[in-house]
DNA sequence: ATGAAAGCGCTAACAT
DNA sequence: ATGTTAGCGCTTTCAT
């Protein structure tokens, strides 16, 4: 067994109350035994134990965070900014990955509550809101624009307008015939980047068919199988919107090995910007979030939120996309990289 | 206040060790009143506190994992593997990145012991098992090859011969002038790959010079930057062996740019064989790691270490590397994809 | 400055 | 079958 306090407590022959108040920095202990408590802490190698701390504290210093995909280079980066922000106030990280699965999500609240975190970081896998976040007694950051939970702060991307700017920069480019690859339904981005895809097509006088959205993973293989079902369905299609830019790696990888000619023939477009998607093999045209910024912006908003109390107000905050054109459509690049 | 047992048993007005033992499932509490209890906890929204739970059985089910980067996709697929393995036994897992950071690796073994994990999974940034290690009281694997560390198991890639067979590729493939782009000096896997590349230009009598060696961060930013440096220094490369395929795909960025023809010019080779190495436009020859099997065999060893208890002998398992020749250099592709 | 004691939420041994 | 009690490691209040 690891040492205890009371282990040093009669190591030194004192009262094991002294011991927990010089570890703990805090007055009501002689400079003389506070050193030589300190001493036999370090010959002992006596960690404290955040369980017992817990107990009686109340608080863990630990955070709860979910995310969809660890494997997504979007959610990790996201996930690094998280922590970067967390190690600066001293917080643990207990960080759980949901597989999009809602079920799964709600195993993990159980989980994280039982653990008793003293907040929790969530990007939803599901479209809204269940009762498991309505009456989660804990303060709450939602990675989504859920505008019906009160009891949470919301950190997300105008994805309508990401969706929007991203279609009409095909429409521009001359592009006809343009389908969306959806993510998984259950998935509110997707849904709202489908809306400015909507909205970018109607504008035009484009018919926005439902035949040309297909519904998909989050994965290369749902990106690459989703392009072969869409072309399919529809072999008019020139433009192709992609939910994130990892399904626009497996369009990319379906079109080039169907030596379909990108962007001339068809034009692609992803979302998200992760880093691999600027390789010059593939300098495939997206829109740009803020992804680090958004995990240190959750960080920072639950610290906030705990630090204030229930009663303090809920944020919501809303960060803006950004066009970044690639090789991957016609027209002329708007970086240099 | 979330609600104890002893609210539960307050309301029922029964002692609350019969709340225990009822919401335990052990035996000793008649089937109405456990019904009863079962009920009034679900009304409660009762969770037990994980916390309390862990103090007094002294195990937390919770199992430590200290990765060196999460954004690099061959960790994020490896704690996929733990993670799902861990789901079968029921066991959570507390995640922490050290961003190859040792000083930050050691604060995380600390942390894991405060928080009285079972047992730790580490991928360590640096070269050798220090003190830190030595001395843990603690189940761990190690998912490198130590074998000076008698108390922990270990998972590895036999990462010498993974190196020897990369570098023989390339040299039979014609390439004269074979240079190496290595991780972090003190990363052991970086080293070992090293001595293959070292061991297979000695077989072929070719001189294996430091100057060919450029030590950098395992990042696509980190490969480029070694690759204008190697080519600097030694303008006669034609051959590259990235230490992963995070840096092979920075080398790729940079030849790109500078329109040296790949793999006509310089033949480039990296490890790992990462998913992102597969897309068609990056084709990048590789040697694979098993790597979900890394983790789910490292999860599978861990938990076996803990019901045996630190008296059971420990493992050493050396997985195979295995070539996978694509695009980026001369001879023909062996897989079908 | 130091010690004794209560209690955080829970499990388990021991009564009844 | 049910209740009582001690104790896990720690912090904190209250005495001294």
């Amino acid at each position: 067994m690891s040492p205890t306090i009371k282990d040093i407590a009669k190591e030194l022959g004192i009262s094991y109350s002294s011991v927990s108040r010089a570890l703990n920095g805090k007055k009501g202990v002689s400079e003389e035994t506070r050193l030589d408590i300190e001493k036999m802490a370090r010959r002992l190698g006596y960690q404290p134990n955040d369980l017992a701390r817990g107990l009686v504290n109340k608080i863990s210093k630990t955070i709860g965070v979910i995310i969809p995909d660890i494997t997504n280079p979007f959610f990790s980066e996201m996930v690094k900014g998280i922590i970067e922000a967390s190690k600066k106030e001293n917080y643990d990280i207990f960080l759980c990955v949901s597989n999009w699965d809602a079920a799964r999500e709600d195993s993990y609240i159980k989980t994280l509550r039982k653990k008793q975190v003293d907040g929790i970081i969530v990007k939803p896998a599901r479209d809204e809101s269940t009762g498991i976040y309505k009456d989660l007694h804990l303060p709450l950051v939602v990675l989504e624009s859920w505008p019906k939970v009160e009891n949470a702060s919301a950190i997300s991307l105008n994805n309508v307008r990401g969706g929007y700017i991203a279609v009409r920069h095909l429409i521009n480019s001359g592009y006809k015939n343009i389908g969306f690859l959806a993510g998984k339904e259950e998935s509110l981005s997707s849904m709202e980047r489908k809306q400015g895809w909507r909205m970018a097509l109607e504008e035009a006088g484009m018919p926005e068919l439902e035949k040309n959205v297909i519904y998909t993973t989050f994965s290369i293989e749902g990106g690459y199988e989703a392009t072969r079902e869409l072309l399919e369905k529809n072999p008019e299609i020139d433009g192709i919107f992609a939910a994130n830019d990892v399904i626009a790696l497996g369009a990319l990888q379906y079109l080039g090995e169907k030596n379909i000619k990108v962007p001339d023939t068809i034009g692609l477009i992803g979302f998200d910007n992760i880093s691999y998607s600027r390789l010059p093999q593939i300098m495939l045209t997206t829109v740009n979030q803020p992804v680090y910024e958004m995990g240190t912006i959750a960080f920072e908003t639950i610290v906030d939120r705990i630090q204030k109390g229930p009663d303090a107000p809920n944020k919501s905050i809303v960060l803006e996309p950004e066009l970044i054109i690639r090789t991957t459509t016609r027209g002329e690049t708007n970086e240099k990289n």
